[in-house]
DNA sequence: TGGATCGTTTGTGTAAGACAAACCATTAAT
DNA sequence: ATTAATGGTTTGTCTTACACAAACGATCCA
């Protein structure tokens, strides 16, 4: 049963492990975001805004792959602390364009520092160099996600 | 010239991207695994036991980081599919041995080829080399962390 | 002018999971 | 032998993170 001639694919998938490894992760980051007071997916969000400033909440909700009414919400909760700005879009003034503050930069910044030890006990297995090439891997793959391009080869926007 | 001065840490941290792919993966899963009667975090619960079958319930919560109440309904799930099976320890009649049916090792492994749709889906973005990186990566941070050696086994502070 | 779209609010429902209390069977300590 | 501790189980309560629906205002567009 286990040793196979293994022809085709691996039998093994990511998914399971990603799953353990995420609530690794956020187990021990809630305690060390709270103190911030932040929370795992606000962290989350506030990483894609970093990459997708200057986003509509529709992007956004898209890219987080969240409801739209919960994505108000999330913003909410971040706009009241000042770490984004919600501003109307002069192009089209129903929209809004959701943007970092600096607080809100400096934040992200201090909470990826502080979860650093997070992330020491979490991939203790890992070398440096693995963990970079991991995070490589997990940005290219989530980057690439980003837009279903890869579900619907029909209107492919720029990249991709 | 690869090596900048990097004076500190690299600012990025993997936990968003992570969390963020997870959710991804999940909301997919969610929908395959369905037919199948099981749910995301079933699925990892039997991808752990077939890495660890023999376990004593502590074992599992401990390696799920989960409630130990909670575990026991997981694992009443599993049950009642004939995907587990609880035997008592002869060592320790007290504890129960949990271990994978054939039907359990049999549904997992159609399960996971199911994903194998999923995963093309949300890993587009890598090539086959790098996702099989990736998997090693993930079952090498994951099995390490099993066991708490990092934090606790000795003293000396974080370099593990 | 009327219909579609973006964001928002409110409200309901569900699932995961933490946590506590009480229980049984078993084991270990005295 | 009595007592205390342990592994598992059940029940029940609480919180959080969502999904989803309905209704609204503002805006755009035809």
């Amino acid at each position: 049963m286990t040793s196979l001639p293994v022809v085709n694919q691996p039998p093994h998938r990511c998914g399971a492990l990603l799953g353990q490894l995420t609530r690794r992760l956020q187990l021990r980051s809630e305690s060390v975001l709270n103190p911030l007071g932040l929370r795992p997916r606000h962290l989350i969000a506030l990483t894609v805004l970093r990459d997708q400033d200057g986003s509509s909440q529709q992007d956004l909700a898209k890219t987080l792959e969240m409801d739209g009414t919960n994505v108000v919400g999330l913003l909410n909760d971040l706009e009241t602390e000042n770490l984004i700005e919600r501003r109307r879009s002069p192009v089209d003034r129903r929209r809004h364009v959701v943007e970092l503050t600096d607080v809100g930069a400096k934040l992200l910044a201090r909470a990826e520092f502080a979860l650093a030890a997070v992330e020491d006990e979490v991939f203790c297995g890992l070398s440096d160099d693995q963990r970079e090439t991991l995070y490589t891997l997990l940005q290219q793959a989530t980057n690439k996600t980003e837009f279903e391009a890869c579900t619907e080869a029909i209107q492919p926007p720029p990249t991709c």
